[in-house]
DNA sequence: ACGCGTAGTTCCGGTAAGTGAAATAGCATT
DNA sequence: AATGCTATTTCACTTACCGGAACTACGCGT
């Protein structure tokens, strides 16, 4: 699986690199020859997943990642299914509303409803962070097995984000007892000061947390509060209900 | 590149295929035996690029490809530079702005700026749709040298999407030519019947058009107007300005 | 319960496709 | 013109991939 792997992971790693990769730093990056190297962008360039400059001879990730993405968008059922919903929260509350799943170890943004309150934070669509530190995330660690999330938390670089972020293991898994106690995940400044986020779990026929439905909040202009959680809940509620 | 070759294929097929591919699905599409068929996925699924449902063996995409596309994204400088003009020409006229650029021979759907306005027609970012029935495209088509707007009009399938269509070729580089003359193209109820577009170039230092910012209308709400493609114009030399 | 069919996965010998060192080409810089 | 740097091409080697076949797992009909 030579150049499978050699060609996912230049794939990925393009992605990253805005002002484009060249051959001699794929080679580096991948610590193959260079010879190598080039083969496998022009395997990728042969099927438009990146394009070349020809000035520079870089190769940058091609737009075409975009379509992949869309064609995935347009028929995700749980995007589908929630969205009316996400929407009619974001409107009720006058806040962000996302839709997270996870991503191998990872919390993963798979969509959201941005409302002008968040201007601070910017809330980005496909965006991955750890699970400890977002209240999303925590829902999902609180409903897993304790020694999994455990393990994740472990092998997790756990940042000390700001001077309320809990990072300590004894400290959060305390938390997630309490949030499958309470049904609810609550951030307040933990990851960024000034900002709180809560989060509820979204659950199938077989009560499997599938996703978790969270909300953003600047505590200065509108702190959490008990009618906000409750709309939450309702509302992951419904789409809980929704999904077969 | 054979193995290159039918991994990014794959990849593709099975992102438009949301209830997932099996190894025989794949074997069929790609032609190829299904052991070969199954490593290829194994391969994918390695990369964590898909993953197996344990219960029906199917294949389905990652959601990691989100996260792929969300780097580009975030480091994309035409995306990131243009938004603040998007957002503020979105306020001013009330209506939901296209940010475009050409993916071969298609016209893609970089970015938008949606308003509440546009709830009968969905833009979508990612999506791709052919040159000749948009207006974003039709501006693409015009500023380009005629004899290759007419090879991609030729060998582009043309529907005769609403009675408004325009299809026919000397009527299309007809069109063109206005476009070029008045710097905009407008589209009425050529693609939707109620729905009219209205799309203007980017251009960069050298004068060539790398984006088409546009916008979209019900025209029962609201008509295309002068103002609005005033105003439209006046956001597009923005951005161009900015490209350095 | 048994056999049968279908689909996924694994095995394995043959070989072509991929490998990487080295040569070449192209382009700045000195 | 020479030098250094990087992209690209070449080529003989060989290994990683190929696909037919065997194996496994599951479901269905008898």
């Amino acid at each position: 699986m030579q150049l499978v792997d050699r060609a996912l992971k230049a794939l990925e790693l393009i992605s990253r690199e805005p002002q484009g990769m060249s051959v001699s730093e794929l080679s580096q990056k991948l610590d193959i020859p260079a010879s190598s190297a080039h083969r496998v962008l022009a395997g990728l360039k042969d099927n438009h997943f990146v394009t070349q400059n020809e000035e520079t001879k870089k190769y940058h990730i091609s737009y075409k990642i975009f379509n992949l993405c869309s064609a995935v968008r347009e028929q995700d059922s749980l995007i589908a299914l929630s969205r009316p919903y996400m929407r009619k929260l974001s409107q009720e509350i006058q806040k962000t509303v996302i839709l997270c799943v996870m991503s191998g170890d990872r919390l993963l943004n798979l969509d959201c409803v941005e409302n002008s309150d968040a201007s601070i934070y910017m809330v980005k669509t496909g965006k991955e962070m750890p699970l400890y530190s977002t209240s999303a995330g925590r829902v999902f660690a609180a409903y897993m097995p304790i020694d999994r999330a455990m393990r994740i938390f472990e092998r997790t670089a756990r940042r000390q984000e700001t001077p309320y972020t809990k990072t300590d293991l004894k400290e959060l898994l305390a938390e997630l007892q309490r949030i499958r106690r309470q049904g609810y995940a609550v951030i307040d400044e933990e990851l960024q000061v000034g900002v709180q986020g809560v989060a509820c779990p979204v659950q199938d026929g077989a009560g499997r947390v599938v996703a978790a439905l969270a909300l953003t909040t600047v505590k200065s202009k509108n702190s959490v509060d008990e009618a906000m959680i409750s709309r939450l809940k309702f509302y992951a509620g419904e789409i809980s209900k929704e999904i077969s």
